[in-house]
Order: C-alpha cells, then structure tokens, then sequence
DNA sequence: TGTTAGCACTCATTTGGGTCGAGTGCTAAC
DNA sequence: GTTAGCACTCGACCCAAATGAGTGCTAACA
C-alpha cells in the first residue's frame, strides 16, 4: 500500500483539526470542513489504509480517527510548514524579557514566562553550563575571626562564592598576597588545565595557611566541576490544566509530579542529547521515556552561551500541541537570546549604562 | 442561645469528622460514631442551633452539616490540642534536610520539600530578608579591560555581587585601594547609618574614578534596600490535587495559577504580618483576601536568622486541613531553623570542616 | 477500476425516570 | 429537657431508551 498525496492530504487535515479541536475526526467531517474534493466514503476508504498503515488510530470502534505518534512524527518531518511569527508575537517576547545579560537568573525566567504565556504550554529553561568555563579571577574576603568567602569569577560572567571557616586568618594585605599567589596558579585555566605541580607547590610556599588554601582549592574545584546543582526555570504549568487530555486530575497529578522533580526536567531537557546541534528537536509522546509524560510532547533547543556553554530550553505541551507555532517561537527566542548573549560575550555591544 | 460545652462537643466531633473524610456529617452518623451519650434527635436540634450561630452551615437539604470558617476559627483557637510528633515524623525532618548553613538557599529548598512531604500540602518558604542588614565587606574585582565585579559581603552571611561595566579600570593593586576607601566608608553600616558626608568627601578625593565609584555606590544602595527580589522555594503543589475539594479542574487551575505568581506568595506569606511574632498563625479559608485561595487555609510562622532578619514559611492546604499536625510540624521545623541558624550566627557551633 | 450512495451496525454519550438513603425539621410523648 | 416517630427533601445512583457520530460493506455508477 503507498502512501499517495490523496493520503497524505487527508492524514494533514486529521492532525490540523485534531490539534485544534482534541476531538477524534470522521470522514465526514473531513469532507465537509476540507475541500479535498471527494466523498466521505472514499475518505473512509483512504482513513482504513492509513489506520493500517499505522499513522492513525481509532480510540473505539464507533469514534472518528486520531494522529497516532508515527502520525506525528510524519506531520513533524515532512508536511508541517513553518509559521512566520506574527509582529504582535514578536512584540510580545520583545517587551516581555529585559536583554539584561548582567542578571542572567532574572533572564531566564522572564524567558520561561514569557514562551509559557505566548505559546499556553509549559516551558522550561536551565541556566548555561559550561565544562570549559575557566577561572578569570579569584578573590580571598574575609568575613570575621573565622571565615572567608571565597569569591571566583568565570569566563562565562558568573560568579560563584562560597563561605569557607579556617583557624588562623592572615590580616587583609597578607589575605590579598595569598590571593594573588591562588591566582597566579588558577586564572586562566579550566578545570583540565589545572597545573597539580604548581599546586603543590604553592601549598608548600604557603605552608602556613595550608589548611585554608586547601579548603580554597577544594572549593574551587567543586565550582568548576558544576556540582551544585543547575537552576531551572519552570513556567506555565498550570496551562496544561486547560487541555481537556488533563482533565483526568489523576493523569494531571502525574504529570505535576514530574514538573517537581529537577531531575526529570533535567533529563527530559537532556535525553538523547546533541548538545552541539543547534537544530530544534521535537520529541513526540512516548518517544521520551518518562512514563509520566507519556501524553506530553517536547519542543527543545539549545542555546548558546559565549562559545563553548550551552543552556536548553524546553517547551512542553500535550502530544497534540501546535508544533508549528511552537517551533517558530521557539527559534526566535533562540536567535535572540544568542545574539543578545554573543553581543554581550564578545564586548560588542557598548551600552556602558549610566 | 448560649455555646454550652455539649455544643462545643458536638462543634468538635463535626469539624474532626469532616477533616478526615470530607463529607458532610450528619446527627445519626454523630451518635453513632463519638460516643456523646445523646440521641440523634437531641444532635439535631443542636445542630441547628450551632448553624444558627454560624458555626456550622448545610451544603443543601437533605445533607449533613459542614463546618463554616468562623467554626473553624473557634476550633483552631480554643479547641484544637497539640499534637506531640511522633519520633518517626522527628527523624524525617531531621534526615531529610542537610542543615548546612553555607548553602542556605539550599537548605530552604529542602525545607520546602521535607514540610510538603510530610504534611502532603503545600509549601512556601521565602529567603530571610532584613532592613537591617549591615556590610562587611565590598571588594571589588576586576573582570577584564571595562568591567568589574562588585561583590558584596553582608553581616548576615549573604554574599551578593554584580557587575558593573567602567571606562577606565585602574591596576589591580590601584583597584585594591579604591576597594579599601570604599571598605573605610560604608563597612559595617546599613543602609540607614550611610554618612553622606563621608561619601561625597570619598568621591571627590577619588574623582579619577568618580564614574565607577558612583556605580558601585548605586549597587550597594540597591543590594542593601534589597531591590532584587526575594527568592521563594514552593514545594509539593502536586499534593493539593490528590484533595477532593480540588477534583473539579477549574478550581485547581485557579489555585495554581497563584502558585505561579511569586508576588501573590510573598503577599500570602506576609499579609497582616507582624514581624516580630514568634507565634505561628493561621489564616482559615476567606480570610486571606485572595479570591484565588478561598478555599485554602495557611499555617505560616516567621523564622530568624540572627538577630533581625526572617524568613516565613507557609503550608498551604484545604480549608478542612490538619490543623493540629501541621502546626506540630511547623513548630518544630522553626526551633530547628531557629537554633542551626542562631548557633551558627553566634559562631557557637564549632564545625570547622575537614 | 476507482468513486460514491445507501444501509446496517456499533457504541459512547445523553436523557429521563425511578429508587435509595442520608439527613432534616417538627410534633408529641416521656 | 430529651427522645421516638414520621413526613419530607434532595443528591446520588442505576438503568433503559434515545441520540448521533462514525464505521464497514455492498452494490451501483462513471
């Protein structure tokens, strides 16, 4: 059996209708709404293959057709045209994120929310993260008789600190030396770049503060490695509640659970991961294998931070979501972020704010 | 009509009843199950008396009795008796949340889910926050050739940074010098004990750099009046959905929509707020002015951290909610925060790590 | 040979009536 | 003041019939 136009066609008008509506579709009502120029019957006829072909399916026996997953995928691949934004969309995401690369946190919700409001799904971004990032300076403050805080800049603009308490704290001049000799073995270095050598060696010329240059480097380290735990930003999951596939409040309160787990949203973000790509993936129902998100699809792009660090934002809807919008959304949300981001990253853009 | 104590008896039975099963309670069902020594009719007839008086009220006809808001307000402050936690429910907390100081934010995020598992409600929990917050120290560090990071170090254990972004950054040893002017000016005062005087005298003896000592001024202006917002940990909003009160959609989307807006949480947790109250209080259903959360109740107490700043922790459940458990938990919870964060404050707790 | 009209059939959903039972209020007797 | 008895109310539940959207099959048509 070959999947002529005639198919494809009526396959395109089940899954546009199906997506508006969420109700099973018949062949008459395919005949009337769409001008495909043959009878109900002969859909009927056509929507027999395609059920067997595997591209639709039938919830029971005396109810219209639905997309199965392979239907979508086709949709996704092959038939679904690309939507032009329209200029009050654009304006929306424009005036709804302040391009504010200096608190880079604040940015990423007032993304998430933004792309949960425009595309009415749920969406979910984490913060950029880099295995490359390296060390542009490091900086001792101490805090009182018993601590420090251990300041460190990135390449990347972040700055991460950490409290650490040692015994005996040299006065500030003295901290100020011992923070220039850390730098001068750490700055400009990632983590596979750290010298253990000259490490040691500045412990032993430091031997007096062994202890705290010690706790320094462990906490440097963890930085580095990223081993606190990534933000994520998550908006609009409340939307879903709209969608009449969630009315059941059983199916809603599974889905909820996944959304309070980190973790899952992590994995959901990173499943099957081409962290170079800069293609949009979609990820259709079962296709990601959290049993809870089953009836969810996921819209999912990279965005990039400096060269070399990537974040991901994730756009999560029921399986019949707009893929098309969502998918132009999307990528201008990406396009903007990047330009914003790079401008930022490369010191072009001038914008000294008074 | 007085509320004699067989009124009161039969208030009680009613409200415990209805917050196990959340159904409407009727005479016979009364008699039967709490052992009053009275017959259904004479229940009857003081049933009615009691929604007379407002305390309890009728869904419709032919159904039994419900307590009312004002029922529960007589409950919740004259009848309701503490519950001990069992050793079980103690050890959870206790293993459930790392209480380490360093990593406060995280700590809370635990807080959060630890109460929301336990209670199986809702919980909110905001960063503590002062007006009185005093520096400690500002050291400023360069980035590259036009910016700098501001970083911040506060007396109650915050380290805030920015970046700023100046013409001409000095040497780093110059920079040094700035960093120590600033220190001489503004360390260990709030934001109400700033010398003007002394500021404008700084800036003009460090006129070369009167640009960026303007900035970071204006930073620590804002850091210190905490213009950045609040951050605020919410976990298990999952939990409300397995609550019958919540089966019809409409509703839940309306609660979670609160959930989703931080401000509405913030207000939620500091409505009528009196700061200083050690007391845990409890706000029943109406009370909160949140059309939204009409059918919520909020346990919600305060918790120190040092001397001056708090933090609020609310649990969020049906109106109908444990009351009794909730407000065991919540006391604990805050005698643990109250006593990790004081001991650690006052630098009791040794705990230097390895 | 592909298309279409016609028809019997299926089955989820809606509708309406009937019963059930939990609960009430009232009255009269204790 | 308390209780037993009774009529009444009304939502919940069940069941059967009607509805209607949709299908598959067959036979006629172009």
């Amino acid at each position: 059996m070959k999947l002529n136009d005639r198919k494809i066609r009526i396959l395109e008008a089940i899954i546009t209708d199906y997506i508006a509506t969420a109700e099973p579709i018949g062949s008459r009502t395919i005949a009337k709404k769409y001008d495909l120029g043959i009878s109900p019957a002969t859909i009927r006829n056509e929507m027999s293959d395609l059920e067997e072909l595997g591209f639709i399916e039938q919830p029971h026996t005396s109810a219209g057709r639905v997309p199965s997953q392979k239907g979508y995928r086709l949709y996704v691949d092959n038939l679904m045209r690309s939507k032009e934004l329209s200029s009050e969309e654009v304006d929306f995401l424009k005036n709804a994120i302040s391009f504010n690369v200096n608190r880079i946190e604040y940015m990423m919700e007032q993304t998430a929310k933004a792309l949960a409001m425009l595309t009415s799904y749920t969406t979910v971004v984490t913060e950029p993260k880099s295995r490359k990032v390296r060390i542009k300076h490091i900086q001792l403050i101490p805090i009182d008789e018993s601590e420090i805080a251990v300041v460190i800049v990135l390449d990347n603009k972040s700055i991460k600190n950490n409290i650490i308490r040692v015994r005996n704290i040299p006065e500030y001049e003295e901290l100020n030396k011992v923070s220039s000799g850390i730098n001068s073995v750490l700055k400009g270095r990632s983590i596979e770049e750290i010298d253990s050598k000259a490490v040691s060696e500045l412990l032993s010329s430091l031997a007096r503060y062994r202890d705290m240059v010690t706790k320094v480097f462990k906490t440097v380290i963890s930085v580095l490695n990223q081993e606190e735990d990534v933000h994520v930003y998550t908006s609009g999951v409340k939307n879903l509640l709209g969608f009449p596939e969630f009315s059941d409040i059983a199916k809603a309160k599974n889905i909820f659970r996944a959304f309070e787990e980190k973790d899952m949203l992590i994995t959901l973000l990173g499943e099957g991961d081409d962290t170079s790509a800069d293609k949009i993936q979609i990820i259709i129902g079962g296709e990601n294998n959290m049993e809870e998100l089953r009836d969810c699809s996921i819209v999912r792009a990279n965005y990039r931070f400096g060269n070399d660090s990537v974040g991901k934002i994730g756009i999560i809807g029921p399986t019949r979501m707009n893929y098309s919008q969502t998918v132009s959304v999307l990528t201008e949300i990406v396009k903007k972020l990047d330009s914003v981001i790079g401008a930022f990253v490369d010191g072009e853009d001038g914008g000294y704010d008074e």
